[in-house]
DNA sequence: TCTTCATAGTTTTTT
DNA sequence: ACTATGAAGA
């Protein structure tokens, strides 16, 4: 334990070893990165710092567990206990908490997720009565979350030319009061969403001296883990807080950087040198995760990347296997294959030793029925997570409204349900009235009375009802600890029933998904080590930053797992299968772009490849079932940069196991354009010559006559876009002109 | 006001 | 295939 130092390679002692100062490690994959971290915090509290005065930033929930646990073996669990150790999110939503006052919001502000956030936006949208075809809510939303990321407040928006300007362009000129109307409305609802979480600390920071002064002094030592994937808003906070002590440590690895579509600025790592010209360099270059097949591999494939800082990743471990690419007829074979390959491996190796990676959620359906249909376990990460599923939200909305009944989204979502006949033009009057007075509807229905709004009496006696019913919850939420509130919560508010009277399969999981909660509260309330009763607002802290990797289960430990590649960043397992190696999938088809956007996609594929330790397959399948089709796919552009001298192809695709008819898999074109099948099971739609229909109208022109199921016969007078966006505009006779996407207008082809 | 049905739009990755 | 929305019926 004292030696714990001689566990390093000379780099990594050099970088552990140095405690004051700037200091930047650029850390290949599998390099020791996290043991890095680890080791310089017990360093710096063998040397004396105090724990309290540490700060440790990961990206993930996960990540800050493990790292405490392995300084915890180093130096002991009570010293690591009072470090400050969590995703920028989670730190930096503690540190609000006790100092929102300052900026005018209450200290048990609501944290809005992303569903709620959307769900604000659009409301907005309507009221503004906007088209939503131009103001579409994903594009708004995520506008918004850039320009704050970039610390571009709604005012510095209207004073920025070139912002203006692009929207001005995208004919969505409105863009600026929309923002500044989605601010005023989570702000008048106490509610910070996740950006807000880092923009308000970068307030606090700045406009109030004596908070900044504060935790200067309090992170005397900052170290920031993923450095390659903080953004612009990250990075000033960082810079402010470490302004006093310049001792501040960030590892990263700008070939892993794969959250730029999130805003994450790899220029932070440049703009380091710049800060603190006087920093620290240190490179960890040997990789001790990997196979030299692997390494090298993954290094053939990087070098294709211009954008890129010096490095030379190796290793001393063995040679390997040759990594191994596979061809197959269907997504269903791939499946197969993969299971089948699993269990040929399986021998003595156990089932977590398994990992299945794939660029989008959605791919892990086939793989999930052929590992059930083989009979082995898995688990499978993201997809919908457990607190996003409907019934868990609107239980948390009642908690929510118990902590901070401004909170506009959660109130929405209790109001009325289960139904009390309250119904949506009665919710439209108490949001103008609302917006009119810059109050949360929930002060209007407190005080009803005072304000004029146009309801029949039966109406406000619900409201008034609801309102006493929040009101009872409310003046239990001090004295009742969180568990018994909660199932009061759950009983009196007519949720319990509802559930339980549903006994279609979905209604049973939802109740028993409620269920869950309820004991995972006990658990809370059993477990809680701090000095007063563990109430319901100390649960509701954080978990809208929690996610389902964080509490990982017992029973999921010898499992086979399936997660995104995104997911997988930080982990590794000995046998790792990235799926899916196609053309418009991965890369995905909405990279293709720019440059920088196929470079992410590229940099995605690296970290895929250095997750495995000891094997690792690739696979790409001809045909895959898609929005419903069938869909041809070439393989992925990336396995073609992979030096061949480490790689070895397999062909599956005349296997008989496929279930499509040798016809369809060899009919596929040569061109490269895609052709689809319908697929089988497809009832309704291709009663006609569906078939025909589809693969025409890759042929039309302009002046072409068509006709449409529900708008009748029309011209095509514009076409645009490419493959399988292709958008014709058509005029329709007495209906005027349509915006159809190919992929999915039913259109029949007139001479 | 609530429920049901039909249809239009959608799928990249996440704290 | 799935979800979200809107219109029509109860």
């Amino acid at each position: 334990m004292s030696n714990y130092l001689q566990d390093l390679n000379t780099e990594q002692q050099k970088a552990v070893i140095q405690i004051n100062g700037a200091i930047m490690v650029i850390a290949g994959a599998g390099s020791g990165k996290t043991r890095v971290l680890t080791y310089k915090i017990a360093h710096l509290l063998k040397n004396g710092i105090r724990p309290f005065n540490i700060l440790a930033l990961t990206f993930t929930n996960k990540a800050s567990k493990e790292m405490r646990g392995r300084i915890d073996k180093i130096v002991g669990g009570e010293l690591s206990k009072s470090l400050w150790i969590g995703t920028f999110h989670s730190v930096f939503s503690r540190i609000l908490r006790s100092e929102s006052e300052k900026l005018g919001y209450p200290t048990n502000f609501t944290i809005y997720d992303t569903a709620d956030s959307k769900s604000l936006t659009r409301s907005i949208i309507k009221d503004l009565q906007l088209d939503k075809e131009v103001y579409k809510v994903g594009t708004i939303q995520n506008r918004i979350s850039s320009l704050k990321n970039n610390f571009i407040t709604p005012q510095g928006y209207n004073n920025h030319p070139e912002l203006l300007q692009t929207d001005t362009k995208a004919k969505r000129t409105e863009f600026g009061r929309i923002y500044h109307l989605y601010q005023q409305r989570c702000f008048k609802s106490g509610a910070m969403d996740f950006d807000d979480l880092l923009l308000n600390t970068y307030k606090l920071l700045t406009e109030f001296p004596e908070a900044l002064y504060k935790y200067q002094n309090t992170f005397e030592y900052i170290l920031v883990d993923e450095y390659q994937d903080t953004n612009h808003l990250q990075y000033l906070i960082i810079k402010k807080l470490a302004a006093r002590n310049e001792n501040i440590c960030v590892v990263g690895d700008d070939a892993q950087s794969i959250y730029a579509f999130r805003g994450a600025n790899i220029k932070n790592i440049l703009n380091f040198k710049i800060d603190y010209p006087d920093y620290k360099l240190y490179k960890l270059e040997q990789n001790y995760r990997s196979t030299k097949n692997i390494v090298k591999t993954a290094n053939s494939l990087i070098k294709h990347n211009e954008k890129q800082i010096e490095k030379d990743v190796w290793t001393e471990n063995k040679e390997g296997e040759s990594i191994i690419i596979c061809e197959t007829a269907t997504d269903n074979d791939e499946g197969k294959l993969v299971a089948n390959t699993i269990n040929g491996l399986l021998s003595d190796e156990n089932y977590n030793d398994f990992a299945i990676l794939y660029r989008t959620n959605a791919q892990s359906r086939a793989l999930e029925e052929s590992l059930r249909k083989m009979g082995m376990p898995y688990k499978i990460y993201g997809g919908l997570s457990f607190y996003q599923r409907k019934e868990i939200k609107d239980l948390l909305s009642y908690f929510r409204m118990v902590i901070n009944p401004k909170d506009e989204e959660a109130l929405k979502r209790t109001i009325n349900y289960p139904a009390r006949g309250i119904g949506a033009t009665t919710i439209q009057k108490l949001l103008i009235t609302s917006n009119e007075n810059n109050i949360s509807i929930w002060e209007v229905i407190s005080e009803i009375e005072k304000y004029n709004i146009k309801v029949n009496s039966g109406t406000k006696i619900k409201l008034e009802s609801y309102v006493t019913l929040i009101k009872s919850f409310r003046s239990q939420s001090e004295e009742k600890d969180a568990y018994d509130l909660a199932e009061h919560i759950t009983k009196s508010s007519g949720l319990y029933s509802l559930l339980k009277s549903d006994t279609s399969p979905e209604g049973v999981s939802r109740f028993e998904n409620i269920q869950e909660l309820l004991s995972g509260m006990q658990d809370f309330t059993k477990n809680y080590d701090g000095d007063s009763t563990p109430i319901l607002s100390e649960f509701m802290k954080d978990v809208a930053l929690l996610t389902d990797t964080d509490n990982e289960k017992k029973e999921d430990f010898n499992k086979v797992t399936l997660m995104t590649i995104h997911a997988s960043k930080g982990l590794e397992f000995p046998y790792v299968f990235v799926v899916g190696m196609e053309e418009g999938l991965f890369p995905s088809m909405m990279s293709g772009n720019s440059q920088s956007d196929l470079e992410e996609e590229r940099r995605l594929f690296y970290v895929a490849i250095t997750r495995a330790e000891k094997r690792l397959f690739l696979s790409h399948s001809n045909i895959r079932f898609k929005w419903g089709q069938y869909i041809d796919s070439d393989a992925s552009r990336f396995l073609s940069e992979l030096d061949q001298r480490y790689v070895s192809k397999k062909n599956f695709v005349k296997s008989n196991t496929t279930e499509i008819s040798p016809q369809k898999i060899f009919a596929k074109t040569k061109n490269n354009y895609k052709k689809t099948y319908p697929a089988k099971g497809f009832k309704k739609i291709s009663n006609t010559n569906h078939n025909i229909q589809r693969s025409d109208l890759t042929k039309l022109k302009n002046g072409q006559l068509v006709k449409h199921e529900k708008f009748g016969t029309g011209k095509i007078i514009n076409l645009e876009g490419e493959g399988g966006n292709k958008k014709a505009t058509v005029f329709f006779n007495g209906i005027g002109n349509k915006q159809l996407l190919l992929k999915f207008a039913k259109l029949e082809i007139l001479k």
